[in-house]
DNA sequence: ACGAGAAATGTTTACGTAATCATCGGTAGC
DNA sequence: GCTACCGATGATTACGTAAACATTTCTCGT
C-alpha cells in the first residue's frame, strides 16, 4: 500500500443521496458525482454548486461552507468535458515538436509546461515521429480534434514552409524556432545576438579569426547563428574561413573537428551547439590540438553536461525558461482575443569557462 | 504567408444552412460545425452523422457518401468535449514527471507520447515543479480535474512512499521508475540486470573489483543498480570497495571521480549514470589517470552523448522506448477493465566502447 | 411603512455527441 | 399473399456544466 489510497466516497458518512448506495447511471453502474448530487446534498440549487466551484460568483459564506462540505464528503471533481463543452474552451495547450531529442526543444516544452500550469492550463504534447511533411501534415489535420485552444509549434522553419497546411480556424498559434511568417506570433532565442557574443568573445581574446561548425542548412536557428557569425567577422575586416557544417550530433561535430584539427591556421572555433562542441574537442582531443593552448572553442546551449567537457567548455546559455514563458504569454493573450504579431527574442549570455583562451600560448 | 493557409468554410460553394451565411450561437457568434449542421446539408438525421462519424455503424454506401461530403464541404470536425462528456472518457494518459532534466524521463516521455498517439490517445503533460510531496500531493488532487483516463507516473518511489496521496477512483496508474507498491503495474528498465553486465564485463576484463559511483539514496534505480554490483562481487568472492554517491550530476561524478584518482587500487568503476561518468572522466583526466589504461569505466543509460565522450564511453543502453511501449500498453488494458499487475523489466544492451579494457596494461 | 434597488439563489436551457429505442421498408419462408 | 424478421435510419434523451433569465430576500432612503 505503502501510503497511497484510493479515495473512497462517503467517508463522513450519512448516505448521499435518498435513493440508494450513491448515484448510480441508468443500468446500474456507479457514475460519477456531479454537480446535481452535491446540490441535493447541500440543500441548494446546482448551479449554486457552479458558482462555489467557480469561485467568482456572489455566493453567500454560509451557503458557501455548506456547498464546500457537500463537495468534500461526496468526493466531487468537475468533469472537465462538461466544463469544456459549455465554455468552449479546454484551458489546454498543444505542444508540436520533432522528437524531444535537442536539449533545446525539452527545455522548451518543459518551461512551457510549467508556465502553463501556472495559467490553469494544461498541455498535451502532440509528437512528430519523423520530421516529414505527411506528419507535420497529420498532426495539423487532427489539431481540431484535439482538445487544445492553441499551439506551440517548436519547429525549424522548413517544414512550415513547405508543406501547405490548412489550419483550424478558431485554433491559435505561436512559433518557436522559426522566422516571423506575418502570420503567427514568434518567440525565439536571439540567435545572432548569441552568435556576436562568441565570436566577439573569442576575438577579444586576440584571435585573428574564428572559425565556425554550423547545423544543417534546414535549420533557421543554425543559419541565423552562421549569419551573426559571418557579420562579426566583416565587421571586424576579419578572414572568413570556410564554414563547416554538421546536423547538431556530436558525431558531425567529431568529423568537423577532425578536418579543424589539420588546418593550421585554426585558433578559434565557434561551434553552433554543445552536442557538436563535444564531438569537436573529442577529435581535438584525438589529434594533440590542446584546447585552450592551441585552439579555443565556444558551443550553444549551455547543455547540463558542458561544464565537465575536457576542458569545461564555454559557451553561449540560452534561456529556454524565458522562451517558454513568452510562448505561453503569447498564447494566453491570443486566446483573450488580442492580436499578437511580431519577433519576441529573448537574449542569451555567455559562460565562460576554460575551453577558451588567448591565442599563441 | 509561407504556404499556411487557414481553413475556409463552404469552399466548395452552396450555403450550409438555409437561414443564413453559416451556422450562429444565441449571440450571433460564429459557431462550429456540428453534427447537426452536416445532417441538415445531407438530408439525414444527426444520428446518421454520427455513426459515419464513428464508422462502426451500418450505414448504407450512398448514405455514407452523401455525409462525408456534407462533411467535407462543412469543414466538419467533432467536438472531442462533446464526445469525452458522451462517451466518459478522454482518450487521454496523463504523465507525472519530476521535471524533465533527465535524459531517461525524456526519453520515455517520448515513448509514451508515440504509442499513445499510435493508439488514438493524446498524452498531457503533468509537470511537478519541484520534488515537494506538497507538488506530488497537489498534481494527484488535480488529476481528476484533469482529462485524462489514466497516468503515467515516472517517478522516485520515496515520494510516492511517504506522501499520503489520495488517488481519484476512475484513474488508472502505472509506475515508473519504483518498485512494486502491490496496487499498481509497474514497467522499469531492468536496472539488476544491466548493473550485473556492467560489473560482470569489468570483471571478465580481468580487473580484480570494480568501484561504484551510485545516485542518490532516494532513487529506486540508484539502488537496485548498487545492490546489484555488490551482489556480483560477493558472488565472485571479489573485496567490496566503499561506495561512492553522487547525485546524478556531472559534477556529483567529477567530485567522485577526484577521490577515486586517489586511490591505487582503483582499476575498474561502475558509475550508475553516463552523466556522472563524464564527470569522472574529467576528474582522471586532470589527475593524468589513463582511462582505459590505468582505469575502465564504465556508465549506465547510453545517452547521444555517450559515443563522444573522451574516450567514448561504455554503457549500459536503457531500452527507453520499449518501456514507453509496455506503460501505454498496460494503460491500455486497465482501461479495457482488464487488471494488470506486477513488475515488468525491459531488459539492457552492454554498448562497448573504448574508455574499458584490460588492467595493468 | 413602503417601494426601489441590489444581492442571493433558483429555473430553464443549450453546448455536441451517441446510446437507446422507435420506425420504416424490404425480403424470405410458408 | 401474408407474416416474421432484419437492416437502415430517425427521434428522443442524457451526459455535466454554466449562461441567461427569473425569482426571492434583504437593505436602505424617504
Amino acid at each position: 500500500m505503502r501510503g497511497i489510497r484510493v479515495a473512497e466516497k462517503n467517508t463522513a458518512g450519512g448516505s448521499a443521496t435518498a435513493d440508494g448506495d450513491g448515484p448510480r447511471g441508468a443500468r446500474g453502474r456507479p457514475r460519477r458525482v456531479s454537480m446535481a448530487d452535491v446540490a441535493q446534498l447541500a440543500g441548494v440549487s446546482s448551479q449554486t454548486v457552479s458558482r462555489v466551484s467557480n469561485g467568482d460568483a456572489a455566493v453567500v459564506e454560509s451557503t458557501r461552507a455548506k456547498v464546500l462540505d457537500a463537495m468534500k464528503e461526496l468526493g466531487y471533481r468537475p468533469n472537465s468535458a462538461a466544463r469544456a463543452l459549455k465554455r468552449g474552451e479546454f484551458r489546454a495547450i498543444g505542444v508540436i515538436t520533432m522528437g524531444l531529442s535537442s536539449t533545446g526543444n525539452v527545455r522548451t516544452l518543459e518551461a512551457i509546461a510549467g508556465s502553463a500550469s501556472r495559467a490553469g492550463y494544461a498541455v498535451t504534447l502532440i509528437p512528430l515521429d519523423a520530421p516529414t511533411q505527411d506528419n507535420v501534415r497529420g498532426a495539423f489535420t487532427r489539431l481540431d480534434e484535439l482538445a487544445v485552444d492553441a499551439v506551440v509549434l517548436i519547429m525549424e522553419v522548413h517544414l512550415l514552409d513547405t508543406a501547405s497546411l490548412t489550419l483550424p480556424p478558431h485554433v491559435k498559434v505561436v512559433v518557436v524556432d522559426s522566422d516571423a511568417t506575418g502570420r503567427f506570433p514568434v518567440v525565439d532565442t536571439d540567435q545572432r545576438q548569441g552568435a556576436r557574443t562568441a565570436v566577439r568573445h573569442l576575438l577579444d581574446l586576440g584571435h585573428t579569426t574564428v572559425w565556425h561548425v554550423a547545423g544543417p542548412e534546414e535549420s533557421f536557428a543554425a543559419g541565423r547563428r552562421a549569419e551573426a557569425w559571418e557579420a562579426v567577422l566583416r565587421e571586424e575586416g576579419r578572414k572568413v574561413p570556410p564554414l563547416l557544417r554538421g546536423d547538431w550530433t556530436p558525431e558531425s561535430g567529431y568529423e568537423a573537428g577532425l578536418r579543424l584539427a589539420d588546418e593550421p591556421g585554426c585558433g578559434a572555433v565557434f561551434v553552433a551547439n554543445d552536442q557538436m562542441a563535444l564531438g569537436v574537442l573529442r577529435a581535438f582531443h584525438e589529434r594533440g590540438r590542446r584546447v585552450p593552448e592551441d585552439v579555443s572553442v565556444v558551443g550553444f546551449d549551455d547543455i547540463a553536461e558542458a561544464a565537465s567537457f575536457i576542458p569545461p567548455l564555454t559557451t553561449v546559455r540560452q534561456d529556454f525558461a524565458r522562451v517558454g514563458e513568452l510562448c505561453v504569454d503569447a498564447v494566453l493573450r491570443e486566446l483573450r482575443g488580442e492580436t499578437v504579431t511580431g519577433v519576441r527574442l529573448v537574449p542569451t549570455t555567455l559562460t565562460e569557462r576554460a575551453s577558451t583562451g588567448a591565442p599563441g600560448r
